[in-house]
DNA sequence: GGTTGCTTTGAATCTCGGT
DNA sequence: GACCGAGATTCAAAGCAAC
C-alpha cells in the first residue's frame, strides 16, 4: 500500500486558490477541508467584492462593509471548491463564532447540504483574561455533501467507532492534544511559531479517516502550515494544498518532506492509542 | 427577597410576538432568551432498528415555505426584540445546524455583537439510527449584546465559576440532565408530551444566572412549555413570555402557578448540588 | 425496600434497488 | 419521480414490573 503513493501524491501549490481551482478539472476532488481566514483585521487583509486587497484603516471601512467583503470572499472560494468537488464529495470548514455563521449560511445557499456540525472541544483553551465572557473552549466544523440528493458520500461509520469506545461517534470531539502546542507545533530557530493558527493533526486525522478512503484526493485551499497535507501523507491519501503565502508554502513543503508515507495506515487503532 | 416578587412578575401572553413586541416600550428588557423554530425540514418517517417509529417534530410551527421565508421570519422577530432590548441588554438564541448559521448571520447583520457561542452537550442524545452521520449530540446557543460598544452588559463571571470547579466557565456546557425527559417533562393524562421540544431547566438556569441579576426583566418570544418563565420565577427574575399557540400559553401558565417564587435564590451552590 | 432486567423514548434534515 | 419491499441499523436515561 505504501509503495502505491509516490512523492507527488501530496502537492503544495503557491497562488490564489480561486484562480488555481479554476484551472483544475471539475468534479475531481473527493473531499475539501478548509480553514479559511477570518480575523481580517489582524491579518491586515481586507477583501473588496472583487477580492483586491485593501488597507482597512485608510479606507475607513465600517463593520458592514467589512462583513460584506468577507461574505463575497467566502462565496467566491466556496463556489470554486464546489466546481471541483465530485457530486458525492464532501466539504469540511472549520471556524469560530467570528465567521462560522456567515460561512455556514453561505454554503447552504450555494447548495451544499449539511451532514453534521462538529464541535472540537479543547482541553487547554486560551482563558478569557479579562473575565468578561465565557472561555472560548471550542471551535466548530461544518461537514456537508456537495449535492443534497447524493447519499453515497464516504463516511467510515464503523471505523470511527474506535474513537468513542466502540459506539457510534458523536458530534462533540474531545481532542486530547487540545490546541496545537508542544512538540507538534512548528517553530523557527528562535522558537517563534511559524503559523498563527496551526491545527492539531488529530483534528485532521478524524476528518480524513471519517470521510475518505486511501488513495482519495483531498483539497485544502488554505493549507497554511500544511497539517492537512501532512495527515494525508501519513494516511495514504492524495492531497492538493494551496496557499497564497509563499512562506507558508515553503514551511508546508519542508514539513511534508520529513514525513514517512502511509505512516499511520497499517494499524490505525494501535497508532491512535499510542500517541 | 422572596416577598419582593409578586404573582405578576412572570407573565405569559398569548399572541404574535412581533405584534406584541411592537406595543412594548423600547429599551425596557434586560435579556431575551429565544428558542425559535429550527425549520428541521424532515422529509420521511424515521424508524429505529427495532422498527418503532420516531416521534419527530411535525408541528405546524416548524414548517416554512422556503429558506427565504425562514430568513424573513428570523429577521422580523430579531428586529422586534432588538427594539425592546436595553442597549446593554443581551440576547440568547438556541438552535441546531439546521438554523443556527442563518440566525447567527442575521443577528450579526442587525448589529448584535456576539459575545460567545455556547455548545450544550447532551449526555443522552438520540443516536443516528442508520449510521450515516455522526450522532447529533449538541445544540448551539449564541450570546450577543445589543450594542457592540456597550461593555457594561451583565455577566456574573465569579458566580459562574461554581459550574467549572471554581475556574472560569467555558463555552462547552455539559448538562447532566441531558435531554428533557423523566419527571421534568410535561405530559398529559395519556403520557403524551405536551410540547415536542421542551428545554431542560438546567439550560435556562445557566443562561439566567450568567446574564441577569434578581429583579431583571427577561423576555422569551417563543415561550412554548414555559421553561424560561419557570426558571425566572425560581430565580427571582421578572419575565414576559409570549407564544402564538393558545395551548402552550395555558400549559406555561399552569406550570408557572405551581412554582414557589425564588425557590433557587437562597443558596445557589447548595441547590445546584442537591438536585 | 432494594435490585434486576425489560420497555420506552428523545429538535432527526438517517437506504437502496427495482418497477 | 413515486411506490414498495428487502435489508441494515441504536445509546443513554427513565419508567416500570418482577422478584
Amino acid at each position: 500500500m505504501t509503495d502505491a503513493f509516490g512523492s507527488d501524491d501530496q502537492q503544495i501549490i503557491h497562488g490564489d486558490c480561486i484562480e488555481l481551482l479554476a484551472e483544475m478539472p471539475a468534479e475531481s476532488v473527493d473531499v475539501c477541508f478548509a480553514d479559511p481566514p477570518y480575523n481580517l483585521q489582524l491579518q491586515n487583509e481586507l477583501y473588496r467584492p472583487n477580492r483586491s486587497r485593501v488597507d482597512g484603516v485608510e479606507d475607513g471601512w465600517d463593520q458592514f462593509d467589512s462583513m460584506h467583503a468577507y461574505d463575497q470572499f467566502t462565496a467566491a472560494w466556496l463556489t470554486a471548491v464546489r466546481r471541483v468537488l465530485k457530486p458525492n464529495g464532501t466539504l469540511w470548514v472549520i471556524g469560530s463564532y467570528h465567521n462560522i455563521f456567515r460561512v455556514g449560511r453561505i454554503l447552504m445557499d450555494l447548495g451544499f447540504w449539511i451532514l453534521n456540525d462538529i464541535v472540537w472541544i479543547k482541553s487547554n483553551p486560551m482563558p478569557n483574561f479579562r473575565g468578561v465572557r465565557f472561555t472560548n473552549a471550542h471551535e466548530t466544523l461544518i461537514w456537508a455533501v456537495r449535492d443534497k440528493e447524493r447519499k453515497d458520500y464516504t463516511f467510515n461509520y464503523e471505523h470511527m467507532k474506535q474513537y468513542n469506545d466502540g459506539k457510534q461517534m458523536r458530534s462533540d470531539w474531545f481532542i486530547r492534544e487540545g490546541i496545537c502546542s508542544g512538540f507538534e507545533r512548528l517553530r523557527d530557530a528562535e522558537g517563534k511559531k511559524l503559523h498563527s493558527t496551526q491545527k492539531p493533526e488529530a483534528i485532521l486525522r478524524m476528518v480524513v479517516e471519517a470521510s475518505t478512503n486511501p488513495g482519495d484526493l483531498v483539497l485544502d485551499p488554505f493549507v497554511g502550515s500544511g497539517t492537512t497535507a501532512a495527515v494525508c501523507k501519513k494516511l495514504g491519501r492524495r492531497c492538493i494544498g494551496i496557499d497564497a503565502n509563499e512562506d507558508y508554502v515553503q514551511i508546508a513543503r519542508k514539513r511534508l518532506a520529513a514525513i514517512q508515507p502511509a505512516l499511520w495506515l497499517e494499524e490505525p487503532g494501535e497508532a491512535a492509542a499510542g500517541e
